[in-house]
DNA sequence: ATTATCTATAGATCTATAGATAATGC
DNA sequence: ATTATCTATAGATCTATAGATAATGC
């Protein structure tokens, strides 16, 4: 029955593996801890030698999902000149991300749930869009070659927020619209927009 | 104890708005019906005499609050020259929206909640959205009055969009983070941007 | 006679805890 | 001896329904 030390710090990461994505699915409130101990193959009488409270949960299930998503794009982003500003825009705002919530931006499918949250859990975002914001901003920078001033490192800053927003915004929208024309408009009308502004 | 047909619509509205408020405050799962009878000055019982289910509740409160919304805007539009395209980003993302959701935009304080509701609920606000991006579009338009082509329509319709997502995401992300300072500097950086653009 | 509201409650959740079991770790 | 997991359950929800009450509406 019982199991060691390292198998216990699998499991746990098993556990937030599966609130991660079934959070981002199914919003904060949405999903039970009987059902996510039950997909991470364990019962519910576990959990609490894994968390204080469904709170603990929640704040590291949605710390890890940001973190993933931003080591995601950071690791590609540092892995060759094949990731720019341009290709991140595609990718958030492609039809798949759409689709898969329980995979893509955890801000975008969560933020009112988040706005509602516990003082940890926004205390971790926050952290994180703070870090996402300036992964953007460099990104911005990297695509205007040509620019190097303080001034061009404010505007690029104040590129990289609105940037972040209406990505976060057209995901959101695009979701809760169930005309999948209008949904692929605006996916496309902002991507395009973006990224010619930005240049 | 019965009341008359007149009063029960009365009561109705009351739910409705109660509703409204409460679900952009607590999210779509986030309030009970016995609570919203009780600050309705009801008692639990008599809500099924006015809703065939809490569904049915959740897809009329969205769409109420989201017509409350837009004819807000239309009323101070067609009231004089005073609402512009840049007063209503200023309203929009300004410090009080975001400290009260209960009465600002549903889309921004739901979009999650939205996005994973019924088909009625989403048609709702699918037929909403699409009014809320044609009045961005209007408003736009009015600004650059020399405009008045065709390119210059569709490339008033692109901005409307990228405006519209813009304002949720930055409410959104906004109300998420838990630091002052950055969420100012999100909700003032992207009003700036977006009067820029579309200028 | 109908019905808008009430009180009361059935049945289905969901969080958190208690206590048993069996393996680890000292 | 400690502890990671299990089964079982207490206590607090929450949606929806049943049946009573008293006013409207024909």
């Amino acid at each position: 029955m019982r199991h060691s030390k390292a198998e216990k710090a699998k499991t746990h990461k098993r556990i937030v593996a599966v609130a991660s994505k079934r959070f981002r699915e199914e919003g904060l409130a949405g999903i039970g801890i009987a059902d996510l101990m039950r997909e991470a193959g364990l019962t519910v009488g576990g959990f609490y030698k894994h968390f204080k409270s469904r709170d603990e949960l929640v704040a590291e299930a949605v710390g890890s999902a940001l973190g993933v998503w931003k080591h995601q794009v950071e690791a590609a982003a540092s892995g060759g000149p094949t990731v720019t500003y341009q290709s991140l825009i595609d990718d958030y705002l492609s039809e798949a991300q759409r689709n898969h919530p329980g995979t893509g931006c955890p801000v975008s499918a969560l933020a009112g749930d988040i706005a509602r949250s516990d003082k940890r859990t926004r205390a971790v975002v926050t952290r994180q869009i703070r870090d996402n914001i300036a992964l953007v901003a460099t990104l911005i920078r990297d695509t205007n070659q040509n620019d190097q001033g303080e001034k061009d490192k404010s505007a690029a800053r104040a590129q990289a927020v609105l940037t972040y927003c209406a990505l976060v915004g057209a995901i959101g929208v695009a979701r809760a619209v169930s005309d999948e024309q209008l949904s692929r408009e605006i996916l496309k009308t902002v991507a395009q927009l973006l990224k010619s502004h930005a240049s």
